[in-house]
RNA sequence: GGCGCGGUAGCCAAGUGGUAAGGCCGAGCUCUGCAAAAGCUCUAUCGGCGGUUCGAUUCCGCCCCGCGCCUCCA
């Protein structure tokens, strides 16, 4: 069944197939910097890419490499690392570190390769090089090298932003820090030249000590990982311009050929009906979420819940959901037997809505709607596939087991004696003890459980 | 100002030219000493106004409201 998705660029619904004889699909994700803990608007970019992963894996197996890069020198970073007065790499392992727990808990498939813009300096100053050979770039007077636009006819097509309107309302355009160097505002930048608030933070070049600038380093380990042409490139929308316009316009011309296929930008995750930010003060790190005594499942499935091209409205009230919804998952899965079924795949259409431009929602609600109707009569392997390509993990959906005082669980041992001796009256008023306490009590035939109260 | 997206039940959210998936919450019921779990049932006419059409939530136009990007933010 081919997987089809909305292409960026064509603004068309493409299949996803290889384009090069080896068979083999080359997927580039544009990772994340690493200088801080992701937020959960980072990880709904990366937890759809994850999808798409499981898609690819299932249709092209063995023949899919994925490439996920980590941004580990930039302002951002540098600055972390000079404010905290540590070496870089220090603080980008440390975050990188992090980085990578939250994916795991959150179930992502790690990429085959993992490339780093500091590991691969080298390649993006030949990139360069061969920019300014072939005229495409010029290196201003304080030693900066800088892409120029308007050698490239191709420009502002995948963002559509054909001539920027240099002239009203640019007063943003004149602050930027490098306006006067740069032979036009569009240009930017290749290789930064070395400034004193960058610290040991240098590279030797051609051009003089500097660090590369952003753009350079994807369109250099895309080449050196995937080769000069990929079949897909995907990133959230707000790096659709400048970032991958940058790319394109670096790659095709250092290249001379075409760079991505297909392009593919997810939409931003809204916490209060705005853009998570800093300044606002709504922003969510997964840490923060178990914190609260949600698992980091809850937070994938949340992550599911809206059309990845479209805004989706996040808020505590969706962790409740997911979690309900795991659970009733979880139960379900119980109650499947590896032998049973009804003779074909009956989680198909969860495929189906997935292959149809990864229609997240769609594809829960016909797991539900399947879920409700077939109740234990279904083949286990047909919905363990689903649950795959989801990448939901059931066993890891149930929050951590929070560990009860010792006054609760001595209350708990009164009442269930109070239970096994029949004096109801005991029972019931030692559980409503617990729950002042904020402990619910669940009764089996053979014992409890205690568990936070749900709020 | 330029480019783009969206407004569907209390919340989240699919979808289709022919009278609206699913999840959560809530209510009622069954079961169970109680609670939980499980099962059953119930809850919308799709921002507003026009138009096209036999028929529009779905197509077109206008209006209102919201969101994102516009040089380094997934």
């Amino acid at each position: 069944m081919p997987i089809r998705l909305h292409d960026s660029l064509t603004r068309q619904t493409l299949e996803l197939k290889p384009a090069q004889k080896d068979g083999v699909y080359r997927f580039y994700n544009c990772g994340p910097t690493v200088y801080a803990p992701a937020h959960i608007g980072n990880f709904r970019t990366f937890v759809i890419n994850d999808v798409i992963r499981r898609l690819l894996e299932l249709e092209f197996p063995g023949k899919v490499k994925h490439v996920r890069n980590l941004t580990d020198v930039d302002d951002k970073t540098i600055r972390r690392a000079q404010d905290e007065q540590r070496p870089l790499a220090e603080v980008t392992r440390q975050w990188t570190d992090k980085f990578h727990a939250d994916c795991a808990a959150l179930n992502c498939l790690p990429p085959h390769v993992e490339p780093t813009a500091t590991g691969h300096i080298h390649e993006q100053v030949d990139m360069i090089d061969v920019l300014m050979k072939k005229g495409n770039a010029y290196r201003a007077a304080d030693g900066s090298v800088y892409f120029k636009v308007s050698s490239f006819d191709g420009y502002g097509a995948l963002s559509r932003v054909k001539e920027r309107e240099l002239q009203a309302g640019s007063a943003m355009k004149a602050t930027a820090a490098d306006a006067d160097e740069k032979e036009d505002v569009s240009d930017f930048a290749l290789w930064k030249a070395h400034k004193p608030d960058d610290g040991a933070n240098a590279w030797d070049s051609p051009w003089g000590r500097g660090r590369p600038g952003w753009h350079i380093e994807c369109s250099a380990m895309s080449k050196k990982h995937l080769g000069d042409t990929i079949d897909l490139h995907t990133g959230g929308v707000d790096l659709l311009f400048p970032h991958h316009e940058n790319e394109i316009a670096q790659s095709q011309c250092c290249n001379g050929t075409l760079f991505s296929h297909h392009w593919y930008h997810s939409e931003h995750l809204l916490v209060d009906g705005k853009k998570m930010s800093k300044s606002l003060g709504n922003l969510y790190t997964l840490d923060e979420l178990v914190a609260k005594g949600f698992s980091p499942m809850a937070l994938r499935y949340a992550l599911l819940m809206g059309h990845p091209r479209k805004q989706l409205s996040f808020s505590l009230d969706s962790m409740h959901a997911a979690e309900s919804a795991l659970t009733t998952l979880k139960n379900f899965r119980a109650t499947l037997l590896p032998g049973a079924g009804l003779g074909h795949d009956a989680f198909g259409p969860v495929l189906q809505a997935l292959h149809d431009d990864l229609n997240t929602p769609a594809a829960l609600g016909a797991l539900f709607t399947i879920v409700n109707r077939y109740a234990g009569e279904v083949d286990a392997a047909s919905f363990d596939r689903a649950i795959f390509a989801l990448g939901l993990d059931l066993n890891a959906a149930a929050a951590p087991q929070a560990t009860a005082p010792a006054a609760v669980t001595a209350l708990a041992e009164k009442r269930w004696a109070a239970k096994q001796a029949k004096d109801f009256a005991a029972a019931d008023a030692l559980r409503k003890e617990l729950t002042g306490a904020g402990w619910s009590m669940l009764d089996r035939k053979d014992g409890y459980s205690l568990e936070p109260v749900k709020k």
